[in-house]
DNA sequence: GTAGGGTTAG
């Protein structure tokens, strides 16, 4: 009979009574004929069987079966909406069945369908789902980014009348924070104590990260420690909380303070987990501080925290951006030998890191490997990244460059802003110009338009082929349609600088400090002239000038000072007693060394120094 | 439900 059923040659209101009793027996059945040829059940039988499961509270086989009719059976998500319509029955079924259905269709991100299936039921059938359905559905959207589509979609279900839960509001919260708007995320929370909805630690939580993501740690920290007063001490922090902060603290490489917070935790009884120690871990390796990583690593380990594979692609990433590359293939082995699974972050990391590190033919041969195991993702991030390396690396590799191109071309792809931005970038800086405009003329054709970013490499070009003119004309262009920014005009700046055309370069830096345009490059492009037309004296007064702008000077403004310097000492216009007292007033002003500067230059001087003493 | 890892064009 039941196969009878599955082929629903009898009455499907008949079986119903006799199924809804025992899914059990009825999930057997379907195992064992499913596993016989031509087994095609038909759309009725299985919605059938979904109410069935959904009356016995079994969601997660109702989803099984759903997934089965439309990702395997072909059936579309109007065809199950009909078929799960058509075979309710009152007796049995429970309206909570279409919410499932919307959840099977979120699941597999297709928020598309989900939402016609509400519009269906809702303009068709006058039926509505569940706030917990809509909830669902809403939180989809944000996790996969879509915040516009929330915002329409939360309205369209307000405007139903739907009364908002404290989930709904969470997931307010969350929107708000994810578009940074922590403010209005933090005006969401008193509207729900007035309309008598009690925030929850979540609540807290999102606003929390929200404001470490913003890097008001202070504003984060007082939220931590009002949460108690906030919430009539309902609620206390748990570790979520604990590592939002944590990794606030870690992504300012303030590490003393992260780590007494994990100290903090660990005394109200809250232990530190795999997260905490990964974020720990991370923050360290981000400031260069291998050592204290590994420190951490192995605490975990004595209290039972394997380190997963966020944690190699962590040291790995960073030993592959130092530059060590000996080191991270060793963490490579180790992964595959303990068994540890690469994702697409791991892909990433070793393409990019290879790359910049000028194993070119090992990131192409790897990219080739993930390309034919189909693990590649459709936007182009690991082409664009291999286009990039390779046209720095030479005008030797524009063959390998089109081979990629053609490769990506023959797999239905095609090139994007980031790919064209990145061949006129790289082609301009090779001083193959005509390349660069060869691109640019087929981004045209191809009907994209340029952007900013664009403009700049191609004045950037200009400038640094030698056409200092025409970019000035252009930048005048770009001027009028209001497409400039600071990047614009340090690189025309940079090209009056490299012309020796002391006019120019005053009166467009007066114009850039009125109009306000004036960042850390533009200082470190008049240190490097100063140095160079007048003397390291001028250019220090320029690095006054920045600090006195509030403008800090970084690790930059140390190698172009310290390399002048030094030039000007080899040939004796400068003493070299004088370079170790510029490295010192650096470091005095908080400056940031640079490590392969002061290897180059300042340790030797200081070592012969102090040799000579002894 | 909220927390950790990567990034390509000036």
């Amino acid at each position: 009979m039941f196969l009878k059923f599955l082929r629903s040659n009898i009455s499907a209101r008949s079986v119903h009574f006799e199924f809804r009793m025992s899914p059990e027996l009825v999930l057997g059945f379907y195992k064992r004929v499913g596993l016989q040829t031509n087994f095609s059940p038909s759309l009725e039988s299985v919605c059938i069987l979904i109410h069935v499961m959904i009356r016995s509270r079994r969601y997660d086989d109702a989803l099984v079966f759903m997934n089965n009719l439309l990702q395997t059976m072909g059936y579309s998500h109007l065809d199950v909406l009909e078929g799960l319509w058509d075979s309710y029955n009152p007796e049995i079924s429970c309206p909570h069945v279409f919410d499932t259905l919307i959840r099977a269709c979120t699941s597999f991100g297709d928020m598309n369908s989900a939402h016609e299936v509400i519009i269906n039921l809702r303009m068709e059938k006058g039926f509505h789902v569940s706030v917990h359905a809509w909830n669902n559905f809403l939180n989809h959207l944000i996790t996969s980014n879509e915040l516009n589509s929330f915002w329409k979609k939360y309205t369209e279900m307000i405007s139903c009348g739907y009364t908002e839960n404290i989930y709904t509001y969470n997931l307010v919260v969350y929107a708000l924070c994810k578009e940074m708007r922590l403010y209005e995320a933090i005006s969401m929370f008193y509207r729900m104590l007035k309309v008598g909805i009690h925030p929850n630690v979540v609540t807290f939580n999102m606003i929390i990260n929200g404001a470490c993501k913003i890097s008001d740690i202070e504003l984060g920290l007082k939220l931590y420690r009002k949460m108690g007063i906030m919430s009539m001490e309902y609620i206390s922090p748990n570790s979520i909380t604990f590592n939002c902060l944590i990794n606030g603290y870690s992504k300012l490489g303030n590490m003393k303070s992260a780590e007494s917070l994990k100290d903090e935790m660990t005394k109200m009884g809250i232990k530190p987990n795999l997260i905490t120690y990964a974020t720990l871990v991370n923050g360290y390796l981000r400031k260069g501080c291998k050592k204290d990583a590994f420190r951490l690593c192995s605490h975990m380990v004595d209290k039972g925290i394997a380190p997963n594979n966020v944690v190699y692609n962590s040291i790995i990433h960073w030993l592959f951006f130092e530059g060590d590359t000996t080191t991270a293939s060793a963490f490579l082995s180790y992964m595959i030998k303990t068994n540890i699974l690469f994702d697409k972050f791991t892909n990433s990391i070793l393409v990019t890191g290879l790359s910049r590190n000028g194993y070119l033919n090992e990131a192409l041969d790897y990219h080739k490997w993930l390309v034919g195991k189909n693990l590649v993702d459709k936007d182009l991030f690991l082409e664009n990244t291999l286009v990039h390396y390779l046209l720095r690396s030479g005008n030797e590799s524009t063959l390998k460059v089109k081979q990629v191109l053609d490769d990506m071309i023959a797999r239905g792809l095609s090139l994007d802003s980031v790919t064209y931005g990145s061949m006129i970038d790289g082609f301009s800086k090779q001083g193959s110009i005509s390349n660069a405009i060869r691109v640019y003329d087929d981004m045209i054709k191809e009907g994209k338009k340029p952007n900013l970013v664009i403009y700049n490499s191609i004045v950037d070009g200009l400038c640094k082929n030698l056409s200092v003119d025409l970019a000035k004309i252009m930048v005048d262009e770009l001027k009028k349609l209001g497409l400039f920014d600071v990047v614009t005009l340090n690189s025309l700046l940079n090209g009056f600088c490299a012309n020796w055309n002391i006019n120019e370069v005053l009166n467009l830096f007066f114009q850039m400090q009125e109009g306000n345009l004036v960042n850390e490059v533009t200082y470190n492009i008049l240190v490097n002239f100063f140095c160079k037309i007048g003397s390291i004296q001028e250019g220090r007064e320029i690095m006054e000038m920045m600090v006195a702008n509030e403008v800090a000077p970084n690790s930059i403004t140390y190698t172009i000072l310290v390399t002048n310097a030094f030039k000007k000492s080899k040939v004796g216009c400068y003493s070299r007693e004088k370079v170790i007292e510029l490295h010192d007033d650096l470091m005095v002003k908080g400056v940031k060394p640079d490590g392969q500067t002061y290897d180059k230059i300042v340790g030797p001087l200081i070592g012969e120094e102090s040799f000579e003493i002894s």
